[in-house]
DNA sequence: GTCTTTCTTGAGCAATCACTCAAGTATATA
DNA sequence: TATATACTTGAGTGATTGCTCAAGAAAGAC
């Protein structure tokens, strides 16, 4: 009976999200968002009922990714491994739009307004450390690395040194590279 | 013969200071600004020429205070001493409208626009990193870290664990002090 | 082909943005 | 007290914001 869109609503979803990361939130008009999925105002509303919706979906997507990627590294490469090689596969993934995390730059934009999408970006933070959390424990059930700090410590120093390296890396004169491999190694003498 | 202004300059920089610290360029309306300063259009464009000059003159002020800070811990402490008590002190200054860096929030915001403000951020992180730098170097001297790392790559590593330190401490479950003590016992074992 | 349903379009909405300026007000000098 | 000078005021500027909606276009069902 009916008309189909003639779009792909994950396409336009990470074209969106690769938009919003980049740029941030208020730093992306609904003028750059037509522009990047050739939509017009009517559509974007009709498909993604508001730009804070977006941003969600977006997020969401973000979210979805980054978690798939430790997952499977932490398969791949057991727990140690998969902390010390994330710094760097984060870093060398050419398809992200940013360095920076876009968890992270939400949270920094849009905390001090008690923005929704800042709350939302704020869990997933906490669901990421807890993950980190949860492989710091098991490396030290496996004894690769000591006891002297508990795992919820471990992650959070982990977790703030990602942040940081991933900021930093935005820095043009930032030998990011080399900082990745300064954490891994931290980690091996834990 | 001229009637004089009933304000402190300098005292309205820093209010401007702690507001764009707090919210940001794009989140801070210049009905924000009116508000926080109780003062009228009129008065701020004649006093300071437009949101983008206050803002540089807020970050001016932003840079002064935190570069005088690390100056005088180095004199008190020496350079390791400094290197070590630097963030629990920015985490511990009462008085900082933010726990985040003022430098990197105005880098990650305004970058991705090519905006002035954002290199002129960009310069100031430069510059405390060359600060951090020599101040490896002196530690190094003093034989009281080893030469394993160049002063430049210890002062990258170090002003990215900074950031992130300072970036996540923003979060409310997020054990800053505690973070920051992990960080002061690495630089001792260098 | 015709009808029905849905998608697409883009001019235009109210609200907000950074900012201006002419008029009014206060103060130091003469 | 009179005058000159600068500061203060706030309504109002054009531009941009996120968003709406009536009209038109396209595709499957018959």
């Amino acid at each position: 009976m009916p008309r189909r869109p003639n779009f792909d609503k994950d396409d336009l979803i990470c074209r969106a999200r690769d938009l919003f990361w980049r740029q941030g939130w208020a730093g992306t008009s609904l003028k750059d968002i037509e522009k990047a999925l050739q939509l017009k105002p009517g559509s974007i509303y009709a498909a993604f009922g508001s730009k804070e919706e977006l941003y969600g979906m977006a997020l969401d997507r973000y979210i979805a990714d980054g978690t798939a990627s430790l997952t499977q590294m932490a398969e791949e490469k057991g727990p140690l491994g998969a902390l010390q090689s994330y710094p760097k596969s984060v870093l060398q993934n050419e398809k992200a739009a940013a360095r920076a995390c876009m968890l992270a730059k939400t949270y920094m934009e849009l905390s001090p307004q008690n923005h929704p999408l800042a709350d939302k970006a704020e869990k997933q933070l906490r669901a990421m450390e807890s993950k980190f959390e949860t492989l710091f424990a098991a490396a030290q059930s496996d004894e690769q690395i000591s006891k002297d700090h508990t795992p919820k410590q471990l992650a959070q120093r982990y977790q703030s040194d990602l942040l940081g390296l991933r900021l930093s890396a935005e820095r043009s004169d930032f030998d990011a590279l080399k900082t990745a491999d300064t954490i891994a190694d931290g980690l091996a003498q834990l």
